[in-house]
Parts: C-alpha cells; structure tokens; sequence
DNA sequence: GTGTTTTCGAACACCGTGTATTATAATGAC
DNA sequence: GTCATTATAATACACGGTGTTCGAAAACAC
C-alpha cells in the first residue's frame, strides 16, 4: 500500500474512477458546459450528493483530475536520474511522451477543440521549466524579449506535436517523439 | 449604407455591440462557465428576453463573435493583393497581425487560460490554411507524417507567439512581430 | 405620420443545483 | 467474526437561472 492509496478508502477510490471514467466518456461527445451532475452522475449510476462529497461543480472535477495529472507529472521530473544528465533534454522528453501515451485519453479531451485553454497553459509551464531547458545563448544577438518570443515558438511548437500526437491516438512511440522533438528543438534554428 | 449594416436595424447593431461590449468585461474577470444571462444583461442593463432574441446561450453567443472574427479575418486575406506576391508570407502576416491587434481585447481573453481552444483551433486553421503556406521540400527526405508534424510544430509556435503577443497587451508592433514570425519559421529550419 | 420592427416588463413552468437528513452498506482494525 | 467508522443511497427541500410567452411601449425606416 503506497503513499497514493494508503489514506483512501476502497469505496472513495471506486467512486472517484467512476466519476472520472464517466467525464471522460460525456467529453469525447459533449462540451463541459453541456454536461451537469444529474447527467454525469445518472451515467455513472451513483447518487447525485456523492459527487458533492468529492467536487464542488464539474468544472471543479476537472481542475482536480487535472491537478493529479501535473501532481504525477512533477513527481516523474523530480526522480533521481542516472548520472548526472540534467542538461539533456532527451530523457526527459522521452519520460514526457510516455507519459502523456498513459493519460492520452484525458489529454485527447483537453487538447481538442471541446478542450481546456488551462490544461494548455499548464502543460506549457510544465514544458518550458522542466523539460525545455535551452541555452539560446549561440544565437548571435537577441534582446530579453526576443529571447522569450523564440522561446515561446518552441515551447507551443513542442505543445502542437503533443496535441497532434494525441488526437491521431499514438501511432508513433514515444521514444519517436522524442526523437523528433529534440530534432525539432535543435534544427529548428533555436539552440 | 454597405453590404454588412444594411440589413441591420440601428437597434439591433446597438443591442448586439452592448452585449459584446458586456461579455467582454465579464470574461475579463471571470471564466464563461460562472456568466449567466442575467448577469450579462443585468451589466448590459438590458431585457434578458433581448439577449434571447439574438443567442441561444452565452456559449452560443461566444462562438458568433468567433464566427464574425473569422469571417472578417478570411475577407481580409481574400483581398486582391499587389502583383503577384501570393508566394510570400510576409504581407500575409503583416496583414494577421494587424487584425489581431485591432481585435486583441478578445484574442486576449479567448487565448488566455480562461479561454476557448475552440478558437485556438480555428486560429490554427487559418494560420495552417492562408498564412503559412511553406514549402518544407528544402529537407533532404521526410516522411508524410514527419512533414505533418514540423508543419504541426511551426504553426503552432506562431500561435504561441500571439498568444503571447497579446498576453502583453501588443507591445510590439504588428510590423515587428511579422518580422520576427518570418524570420523564426524560416530560420526555424522549417524552410 | 404610418406601418413595421425591436425592446421592454412581466409572468410562467421547468429543471438542475446545492444542501440536509436519515438509513443502509461497505470497510478496516482488532 | 465483531465493532466502530465512514461512505453511499434515498429522499426531500428551497433556490435561482432558464427559456419562452404575451401585450404594451418605444424606436425605426420611409
């Protein structure tokens, strides 16, 4: 029993994934907005209160999901890794797409056009302080600003291959993603 | 009297702009699913029955503002350009940047985190479709898919750039910024 | 001025919301 | 297995925004 589950109560866990498992079905066809408690809750075949002991509203839910999801992500960051590579992006990419690969149906949700400007926005923060940390310093001149221009090029750059990844369902590996990423970042003149 | 007021009633521009006008404040502080009719009209001081005459919700009226954005926007590119330059981006981008400027009150709260990735997609559309028609036959050898996702990546850095843009209230000019985005998409080794 | 169109004020039923209460069932610790 | 604890179910409730309707008043175009 490990840190996650310990504090949780089987019931708690099951009503949660249901929960969640439910959202994620309505938003593959309906907008947020168009989805209410009753409906969620009728779907996942659970009484209305219940979802009022874990979530304020559904938009609520979703930011909790979300926060798990970036909970999770900063807790892969954060591991010890073999020697000492903090400078290479490589490995940190490939641990990003593999990541992303395991929650690729919530993030199809969230990156789609029904999706959630927040859940991008949060994803960039992600890329740009830890997995995108370049010295744009061989460029022979470039003021603050146009340092933060280039920089934000990439880092959405990096946040459209993701979401075109995902909205194709995965066909390339996430060690192929990487790859690519890490060429595009290098080539793709900002370096 | 032109083509786009003819139609229109005094009141009706009237009424519509108000309600624009209204939404516009309200998204500034908060996000779209806390906006009821009420309260937009109650700010608009304005029958809640009018709203209803012109929107079915304010999810509804959100997206036609979009759709008067976008039609603009494919009106401006549609124009007869100077000889034949249908080869360069560089007008192109002048011309979308200055539109986004004019329009930045909105592209500022649709692009932000309380935002709507509906219109991030259609922004990408157009930027995909009218913008930046490039060549990327310059690479020694590319898969379709790998075409797709440099092409993917390239656009989205550009939409990355107005978000970012606008999220600083323009400081830049539109001129500046069509610079900048040219040189990056073709340094950008995408080229 | 006249006919037309829009807005307003008011009323209405409807439904999801959020909360509270009690009963029942599941869980974990022993 | 027993027991205390905790989560869920069932139900009821007031509240408020919704979407629509109607006739009256106002603004409009000509």
């Amino acid at each position: 029993m490990n840190e996650d589950t310990k504090k949780e109560d089987r019931r708690v866990r099951r009503t949660r994934k249901i929960l969640t498992q439910a959202l994620t079905e309505l938003l593959q066809r309906k907008q947020v907005n168009e989805i209410t408690v009753k409906e969620l809750t009728d779907l996942a075949d659970m009484n209305r209160g219940t979802f009022y002991q874990y979530y304020r509203d559904i938009y609520d839910m979703l930011e909790k999901i979300q926060d798990e999801m970036f909970e999770k992500l900063d807790a892969i960051f954060s591991l010890p890794k073999d020697g000492d590579v903090t400078e290479q992006t490589g490995p940190i990419l490939m641990d990003l797409f593999r990541f992303i690969e395991e929650n690729q149906e919530m993030c199809r949700v969230l990156l789609s056009p029904n999706g959630n400007m927040n859940f991008l926005h949060r994803l960039y923060e992600v890329l740009r302080n830890k997995c995108l940390h370049l010295s744009l310093g061989s460029e022979p001149m470039a003021s603050k600003e146009d340092f933060d221009y280039r920089y934000t090029f990439m880092v959405y750059g990096v946040a459209g291959l993701i979401r075109s990844w995902v909205s194709r369902n995965c066909p390339e590996k996430p060690e192929q993603m990487a790859e690519l990423t890490n060429h595009l970042i290098i080539s793709g003149g900002i370096a």
